[in-house]
DNA sequence: GGTACAAGCTTCAGCAGGTAGAGGTTCAAG
DNA sequence: CTTGAACCTCTACCTGCTGAAGCTTGTACC
């Protein structure tokens, strides 16, 4: 029997944080001690570990819900899982190259800067007349 | 004197966004008809063209706040504009190394999936067994 | 001048994915 | 049996918006 932070120590995983996944309904409810403390079994830790590494490539939350879905009904094609990596994959693959579209625009701005005075200064005269140089409008915070 | 819904399709920025920059001190306060509407002046335009391309270009709000601040002091050094920059474009491209990073494991994931059952699906067992493949902890949504 | 209706207004709530803190209780080691 | 670290719940907050409810204003047309 685990108590929560034992788990959190475990999967690098906040307090809060498990619990937080238990009331969205991402980790079953833990059993209780008699003065209501979480106690958790291997189990446990191994589907939170699942989350947590699924949450370091990215998954979003839903998703993982779905990973999980399938991960307990063993008899089935893995065809759907396979569909949700490469949806993943995909939304990966396009950050990459809209963040590579910002660095080179950021470098611009940095390698054009003079360290003179504010009124004539590329990084801000660059942010002024940026248009329309990303062309996809809704592209904003990947 | 421009309308809001004008500074809205001029810019690509939602009328509520518009006013949430106000909310938060990013735009100055409207001035307004006598029935209490918002009118904008072109510098108005300006301003919030600057912070959309600042967005666009991953910038927080904070550090559109500074840049803003910088902006209105003319005679100054830019070498703060520039820090700002660099600090971004390090961010980005820390990114772009995670994310290449997840790139990799999930192309791995994905072309080892061999649409089996659930039970013998690489994919759910790289997320199972994914122990310390990113070293770096921290490291989600990026 | 009257009327229709698009566009404006405020306020509140919610999204993801957590994090922080207050204020109180329990567990386990010594 | 005491101490104090770890646990509990609850609420509010973070970023950067977005949507909706319910109402008012501006303007174009007749």
């Amino acid at each position: 029997m685990l108590a929560i932070g034992t788990l959190s120590k475990k999967t690098g995983t906040k307090v809060q944080t498990i619990r937080y996944y238990e009331q969205i309904g991402l980790m079953n409810e833990a059993g209780r001690t008699a003065g209501g403390q979480r106690r958790y079994f291997e189990k446990d830790l191994d589907r939170l570990a699942f989350i947590r590494h699924s949450r370091q490539l990215g998954f979003s939350l839903e998703s993982i819900r779905e990973l999980l879905d399938l991960a307990d009904r063993p008899g089935q094609s893995c065809a759907d899982a396979d569909s949700i990596a490469q949806r993943q994959l995909v939304q990966v693959e396009q950050r990459i190259k809209r963040l590579q579209a910002l660095k080179k625009e950021l470098k611009r701005m940095v390698v054009d800067c003079n360290g003179e005075s504010v009124a004539h200064c590329k990084v801000l005269e660059i942010l002024r007349d940026h248009d329309e140089c990303l062309t996809d409008h809704n592209a904003i915070g990947s």
